[in-house]
Parts: C-alpha cells; structure tokens; sequence
RNA sequence: GGGUGUGUAGCUCAGCGGGAGAGCACUGCCUUCACACGGCAGGGGUCACAGGUUCAAUCCCUGUCACACCCA
C-alpha cells in the first residue's frame, strides 16, 4: 500500500544508496549493446567548496541528460572530481595550522607541509562530492578524479614539457599582477578591478636647472586662451609612492604645450633634496593630450601600461616594493643608487633587466614603509615643499584580489612562467568559427572570441606549494632544464655543462587552471591511451557558467586541440546565473543566499531539481522564488496521490498489455496523449530547452493525466462495465509507468520510489527505474479519439462555466437537454453519459426537440445543451452572460472582417493563411447566430 | 568609454511575424470516498516608449529610456 504522504527525507538517502550500490552509476550501465557513448566531465568543483545554487542547477542539468541519454541506452559516462584549488587549499591549512598555533609552513618545510594538506583533503575536503549525491547526481563515483592525482599529474608534466618544448611556454621577467598578501603572482583573471573613493594628486616635476619654458593653451579655434611662464611640468597621479620609481615623463608627440621641454630632464620632487632624481621628458602616442594635463609620469614596474611605454622607450623600470608590499629595504644605500640613477638617466651609463631590478632606489627614510603608509607620508611632503598644485577626489578603479575582494593587487615586475596563449587560440577560435564547437546559447560565441582575440600571455607560475610543481631546474649559472623528472634534468645538465652539477628545482607550482584544462582527457587516463578515452573522448557536452568560459572552457580547447587534436566537446551549454528574488547576485555578504541543501531538506530533492530545470531558460538569469519551490513540491505531492488513486482502484498492470489495440476512446487518447508528452520531453532535453521540457512534462501530468483523464475513469472504474473497467486498469498502470520514466530525469526519486511501489505481478520491473528503457509510444496518436475526448472536455467544461456564472449551487444536480443534436454527437453522448452526469453535476440527460423556458444554454458545435433552471436560475444573469458571449464573438468577427475586407492581405498573404480565417470568420459567425437564438428563447 | 542581454498579468517567467500564455498571488464556490501541498469557475495585460519595414508586428529594423552583466 502506498503511503498516504511522500517523505522524501526518509526515502532519498536510501535510494540514492540503492542506486550506488547497484552499480548503476558506473560507466556503461544499462547501455545496450553497441551503443553510442554519451559523455560528460563534471566542471570540478574546488577541494574546498560546498554546494552552492549555481552548483545545484548546473548539476541537475547534467544529471537530467545523463539520465535522459542512460535511459535511452546509451554508452553513458558522467565523469566526477575536484580541482585543488592551489591558493585558497594552501591559505585553509595554513590559516588552521595558525589557529591550533603550530609551526608556520616554513619553519616545517615543504615535504610536511603538504604531507598536511593531503590529511586536511582526506578529512574535510570534498564535502560538495556528498552534498551532489544529495542532490541525485548520478555520476560514476569509481571514477572520481582529483587535479593532484598521479595520472593526471602525469599529464600536466607531459603537458608542460611538451609545450616548452614547442617554445609555448617561457620564463620571463614581466609585469605580473602580484597579491601581496600570498606572497604570488596571479593571472589577469584573478584581479577584480572594483570602483573605489579615491584621490588624484597634481604635482609639480620641476624643471632641471631652474629652466623655465612658456606654456601655452589655445582654445578650438587655435586662439590663446591662457599662457604663462613656467619652471615645471604638472603631473597627476592616483598613486603617488610609485613616483618613486619614476623613469621618464611623456607627453603626446602633437602636444604643443610641452613641445619647448621635450627632451629636457625634471625632477621627481621628493626624497632628500640634494640627491633628487632627474628623469628625461619624452614623447610616446600613449598620453592622452586632452586627460589632466596631458603629461604622464612612466612608472615602467609599477603600471600595465606604463610598462609598455617603458618597454618602447627604453626606460628603466624601477622596482619599489618586496614582496608584501612594503617599500623596498634592500640593497645599496639610497644616495649610492640615485647616483648611478642620474648617469644612467643621462645616458652615460648602460643597464639591462637585471641591474635595474636589483637596484633600490627607494629613499632611506621611505624603506620598509607599507606602500600605503609611504603615499601618505610622500603627499605630505611634497605638499610641505609646496610642489602640491591639487588634489581630486576621484573614483578611481583599483584591482582586487577576485577571491576575497580585500586585498589591493599590485603590478609587480618578476621572473614568471608563461603560456603563449596567442598561438594555442588560434586553433581553438577556428573549431568554434568552424561549428565543431556550438555554444548554446549561439551568443556565448561572441564572449569566447572577443577574450580569445585578444588573449594575452597566461601566467602560469605561482609562489605557492600546494600546486604541481613546476619541472624545471636550473644549473648553476641559472641555465633552465625542463624535464619530465629529475633524473632527465640531470641528463640534460650533463650533456649541457659536459659534466655532473647540482641543479636546483624551480620551488614555484602551476596555476591550478593549468591542470584543470586537461581535464577532459586527463580524466580519462591520458598520457595512455586507455579503453574509457577511445570510448568517451570527445566528450558530448559541457555544461557551465558564463563565468568561467575564459578561465576554463578557453583553455580546455585549447589544450585539447594541441594535445588531443580534436575539440574536447562538441556543444559548451551556457546556463544562467541564479539571482535572489530581486534579481541580486548571490552573495555572502549580502546574506541573501538561498542554500539548496536548506531546499532540499525542506522540499525534497525533486522539487529542487525540478524548479531549476523548469526555470533555465536560455539566455536569462533565474530568479528564484521560493513560491515556484513550494508549486513543484505540491507537483510531487500530486504525482504521489495520482499513483495512490491507481493502486486504490486497482490499475495494476495487464499481462501482455498492448496500447495499440485499445478500444476506449479514452484510453486511446491518453496512451495518445502520454506519447506526445514523451516527445515534447526529448525535444526539449536534447535541444536543451530545459525548462519546455519540464513543462510539457508538468501539464501533461497535472493537466491531461490527473485533470481530466483521472476524473473521466472515475465513473467507469467504479461502474459495472467489466471489460471497460479492466483495459481501462491496464492503461492507467501502463500510462503511470510511461509517466514515471518521463519524470524521472528530472525527479529521480519520487519517480524511482513509485516504481518499486507499484510493483505488480505483471509490471515490467527487470531494472531499476533509473536503467528502464525510455518510452518508445510512436504511432499512439489517434486523432478520431482525441476529437472525441476533447468535445467531452469541452462540454463538461462548458456546462460548469455555465453553472459557475448563473449561480447555480455546487452541490446542486440538474438536468440536461439536448437540443439539435447530430447522430455523431448524440452518439458520443450515450458513450460518455456518466462521465458528463459526474463531472458537470447532472441529474438526467435527454434529448429534446425544443429548449425548455427559463433555460441556461450553452452551445457546443451544432447543438446546444439547456438547463432548465426555473425557480433556481438568475435569468438576467443568464442573458447576460449570452450578451457578453456575443459581444466578444463580435470583437472578433469585427477584426478578421477588417483583415478580410482588406484587398492587399487577400491578395499577398499566404493563401492557406487567407483560408483558416475565412474557416474562423464562418464558425464565429454560426456561434454568434446560435447564441442569438439562445438569448432570444430568453427574452 | 566599448560590448552583451533584459524590459510581456500584482510577483516570477515562457512565447517571438498571422487568435496574448504558465506558475504563484487574487476573487467566488466546493470539507465530492487520490490529493485543501486539493477541486471547479473567474478577474487581471496600449507585450517599456517613439519611429520604420510588412497585407499583417509583442515578435524584424532604427532610435530613446530603464535595469543587469562583461570588458577597459
């Protein structure tokens, strides 16, 4: 006996165990012979994170398909796993290691350090791999992979020689976007440039020497507008301790103003006078001549774009700061270091890369300052000189670490690894261009290209150790050798120096996206070229944000087509971003977080899944409601007591059932109706339309099966007709079952529990739910049946409508007149009396030759159905009714007249166009003369 | 500043060249033997605004306004 109530807390753990236990989430399960493969690698989630509502829905997205896909038999793998997460992994365990105030990493090593993290992993990390099980997803937990495993370490080293060695990947000293509180680079990715209050300072570089210039400003016209003797140039900045690391001054080469100083040295006016540091005026297409004043300082370590002025011009490029982002305290004393400054500046002296970068140049009494601390004290001296022409408040936009948003990345100039991701992008933009690649929604393309188009080198070294490190050595001499081990690097030094030396393994690791975009083919054991890579690889689609398509998705094809030859996925399906109800962005700090593990403790897995996948329509963000939750909860519920009612009635299934020898028209037409249902489904699935799916789904459910053809069975069920009562049990299971696998994909475990409910002598239930065969109902449709079934809708219907609004009671029985009636429809009234006596409250139905005084009438095709209602009806209300009937049927008749009467649309529309609304003008009008004649027997 | 997307019922959203739809909310009636997490019936919309294309525009084009996101 089925339970009065669904309890999905007391049911879902246990068949999620059922399921695992079974093996049917292994690779291949339930596949038929020879089958397709259907594939998908799971976006890895972060060691350290925990299920999220953005997880939730990309998870049941994936687990609707590889259900839908597994149930149709194909050869199904949903490849699960985790990424390390290389910094916010280190800064976990290193924060703990803090907390229970043991040694810090560096004072244990390396070798402990991460022989900690790996008990940290074991005991706590990976917690969203159960928290999707609660969800239902169906992955292949024996196949579980982790970025730091051996094999897929393997892959990344063979990945990086590979590249090295095709000159794809190099070291170099370059501006790197540096997080001063980890100590490591990070990539461009990484930086959130965010709107802050800030202040743009205007000072003033004196000229050197005291030379003065005139300096002219000339309105649109060319007239002048100011002019005025002059012994310095202006120079605004947001940033003033970079200042410090000045090389050169640059105006724009049309810019007349400074034209008479191009050339000249001034002075940075700060630092102890007598050792001021002179720097050239040079011209460069960079400054904008119509921005503050026109001049810019060049700051070549400490600015994006400063570096490239600098890189052009041949400008040192100072660097100001250590590591933690603290003034330098290294190195020479400062009057030592400005000398060889100002000769260099005055090209007696020569410089490369190196030596600048181990020059200090920072002024003693700056040293050791937090960069922020100096810029206060710097602006307080200049302004105690009186070299300070203004300050601006101004909202300025100042990178932030992506992560925690707190801390201010800095510009930092150092020795990385790098990624010639220029040459790898070309292949990748072209699978897309091409088609081999399709993103759905199309638009997500034109993201992928204008990043692709324009993608930079990706630096891939960072200053951590939790991480692949990175398989390079360097000799004495600093020479590098990348190798796949030790042992080859010691090789190649040998071969190298003609002799033994001690080499030394570079300490950086990779970016944790570096292991990630391998991810596709590394899973499944590649560098070997094992059995699951030739069966599942390429993967059939991948299902993601739109925020990570430049972090991941890029750069998965383009390692793949470089490795692999062959696009890792043929379809990227883009799917929304989840907002509150307001259409706010999630976030912790707002607090307006909706945990889906709180949704499914209240409402159950399925209606979790299902208000997700009903809401991911394409090219929208889901605003979710709790209201939507709490109507697709009451859809299991529904579902639940539809089955109850079978079970209650006795629709068990028929041995040898066959719905294509059926000979209700009920029973046709929901066998019929159940079929469309199906393929509504899988059009939607596979055209991941996500949400039409779903609701084909719902209002087949809701509104054909438990609606209408639930309550038509009622009478039959409970009749005396035998063999109507039997086909009609037979189809209920059968269309029950139909329904249970249709759902199923999208609420496994109501669906999966009804099936091992409605376990009967003759029901098919050789598998699981999970691994039946999806429907195959073609040619179930017939239209004869579906005719009749929907004239019955509409006159039960109707007679209700008619009830509703002359006020008759609910409870109250009346009798039916039929008036005018064909043999067709006389025919189809004996077929169904007891159905329409039920469902619309009828006390008897008779055919009559008249309509009877005081009737209400409704008019259904060519008859019209009365209900004499003297003494209970409201007859005014009842003509008005008739009146408004006909008003709106004139509304109607008016516009297709207008469109009709129209010479240029009979003449250019489509003539099956014209057709349909002559067809529509002509029924309008013989149900508007039948009302007439109704409200005419009335008045 | 550049780009992308979105403005449809009170709310959350489908639809996207030929009759404006769903869920929730709302109104009325119904404790009818699957389900009140229910049933039946109903009200509610110049489809942001202004032009244009078309026989025909919520849908296509242009512009405006508003909002959101991405990139500088």
């Amino acid at each position: 006996m089925i339970d009065k109530t669904y309890q999905p807390e007391s049911v879902e753990s246990r068949i999620y165990r059922e399921w695992d236990e079974s093996g049917a989430f292994k690779a291949g399960a339930g596949a038929k012979p020879g089958a397709e493969s259907f594939s998908i690698v799971i976006p890895p989630p972060n060691v350290t994170g925990s299920l999220h509502i953005g997880h939730a829905l990309n998870n049941t997205l994936q687990d609707i398909m590889i259900r839908f896909e597994r149930m149709r038999g194909k050869d199904v793998l949903w490849q699960p796993g985790l990424d390390h997460a290389g910094i916010a992994t280190q800064m976990i365990v290193e924060r703990q290691m803090a907390a229970r105030q043991e040694p810090s990493r560096r004072e244990i090593g390396r070798e402990k350090f991460l022989e900690k993290v790996w008990e940290w992993k074991a005991e706590s990390g990976g917690i969203i791999l159960n928290q999707l099980r609660r969800l239902g997803a169906s992955c292949d937990w024996s196949r579980e992979r982790f970025t730091m495993d051996e094999g897929l370490s393997r892959a990344v080293l063979k990945v990086f020689v590979g590249l090295y060695e095709k000159g794809l990947i190099y070291r170099a000293k370059r501006l790197v976007n540096w997080h001063p509180g980890l100590h490591t680079a990070i990539s461009d990715l990484e930086v959130e440039n965010i709107e802050v209050d800030g202040h743009m300072w205007h000072f003033k570089y004196p000229l050197a020497g005291g030379e003065t210039y005139t300096y002219v400003e000339k309105d649109e016209d060319g007239n002048i507008a100011f002019s005025e003797e002059r012994d310095y140039i202006s120079i605004a900045t947001t940033r003033p301790e970079t200042m410090l690391g000045d090389g050169a001054v640059a105006v724009h080469p049309s810019d007349e103003r400074y034209a008479p100083i191009v050339g000249k040295l001034c002075e940075i006016p700060v630092g102890p006078k007598e050792h001021r540091r002179l720097i050239p005026i040079i011209t460069d297409e960079y400054p904008d001549p119509d921005f503050g004043s026109g001049a810019v300082k060049i700051t070549g370590a400490h600015d994006f774009n400063d570096y490239e002025v600098a890189k052009r011009g041949h400008i040192p490029m100072y660097s100001l700061m250590d590591v933690g982002g603290r003034m330098r305290d290294d190195g020479a004393p400062y009057e030592d270091q400005a000398r060889i400054a100002m000769r260099i500046a005055n090209g007696e002296e020569d410089f490369d890369e190196n030596k600048i970068a181990a020059m200090n140049i920072v002024p003693d009494e700056y040293r050791g300052l937090d960069r922020f601390e100096a810029r206060d004290r710097i602006v307080a001296d200049i302004d105690a000189e009186g070299l300070m022409i203004m300050v601006e408040d101004k909202k300025i936009m100042q990178p932030h670490d992506e992560k925690s948003k707190l801390v201010v990345i800095e510009p930092f100039l150092t020795d990385q690894w790098f990624v010639d991701a220029e040459v790898l992008a070309k292949p990748a933009i072209a699978s897309v261009r091409e088609g081999r690649t399709k993103f759905v929604p199309e638009s997500w393309q034109n993201t992928y290209y204008s990043w692709m188009e324009n993608i930079r080198p990706w630096c891939i070294s960072r200053q951590l150790w939790w991480g692949h490190q990175i398989p390079a050595w360097y000799g004495p001499d600093g020479e590098v050798f990348v190798a796949h081990d030790e042992a080859e690097a010691n090789q190649k030094a040998e071969a190298h120096y003609g002799n033994a030396v001690e080499l030394e393994r570079d300490p950086d690791v990779l970016d944790t996206w570096f292991s990630s975009a391998l991810w596709p083919f590394s899973t499944l054991g590649w560098p070997d070229q094992t059995d699951e890579l030739k069966r599942y690889y390429p993967t059939s689609v991948l299902v993601t944000g739109f925020d990570i398509i430049f972090f991941w998705v890029a750069r998965m094809m383009m390692a793949a087509l470089e490795f692999m030859h062959e696009e890792p996925f043929h379809t990227v399906y883009v799917h929304a971003l989840v907002r509150d109800e307001k259409g706010a962005k999630m976030s912790k700090t707002k607090g307006n977080v909706i945990d889906p593990l709180k949704l499914i403790d209240e409402y159950g897995a399925d209606a979790t899944r299902f208000t997700l996948a009903a809401m991911a329509a394409q090219g929208r963000d889901i605003k979710l409601a709790m209201s939507r939750v709490e109507g697709y909860r009451n859809f299991v519920t529904k579902l639940w007591n539809a089955a109850r009612f079978l079970e209650m009635n006795g629709c068990t299934h028929v041995e040898g059932f066959e719905p294509k020898a059926l000979s209700q028209p009920i029973n046709k037409w929901i066998v019929g109706s159940v079929a469309a249902a199906v393929s509504a489904v899988e059009k939607g699935i596979d055209e991941h339309r996500f949400n039409d799916a779903a609701s084909a789904a719902y209002d087949f459910v809701w509104g054909t099966f438990c609606d209408w053809f639930i309550e038509l069975s009622k009478p039959v069920l409970q009749g005396e007709d035998e063999a109507a009562k039997a086909e009609m049990r037979g189809t209920a299971a059968f269309v029950l079952d139909q329904i249970l696998k249709l759902l199923h994909p999208f609420m496994p475990f109501v669906t999966e529990e009804l099936w091992t409910q409605t376990n009967s002598a003759h029901a098919d239930r050789s598998t699981m739910l999970m691994l039946s065969e999806w429907p195959d109902l073609a040619g179930l449709r017939d239209e004869v049946a579906e005719a009749e079934i929907n004239w019955l809708t509409s006159v039960i219907s109707g007679i209700r409508s008619v009830r509703s609004e002359v006020n008759v009671p609910a409870g109250a029985k009346i009798a039916l007149n039929i008036v005018g009636a064909n043999s067709e429809s006389r025919a189809r009234v004996e077929a169904h009396r007891a159905a329409i006596e039920r469902l619309a409250r009828i006390e008897t139905i008779t055919f009559a030759e008249s309509v009877p005084q005081a009737s209400a009438q409704l008019i259904v095709g060519e008859a019209t159905y009365a209900m004499p209602l003297e003494g209970v009806i409201d007859i005014d209300a009842e003509m008005a009714r008739l009146r408004r009937d006909i008003e709106k049927l004139d509304k109607d008749i008016v516009q297709i007249d207008r469109k009709l009467s129209n010479e240029q649309f009979v003449a250019k529309a489509p003539p099956e166009i014209v057709e349909e609304q002559r067809e529509k003008l002509e029924g309008l009008a013989t149900q508007k003369s039948r009302v007439e004649a109704a409200l005419g027997r009335l008045g």
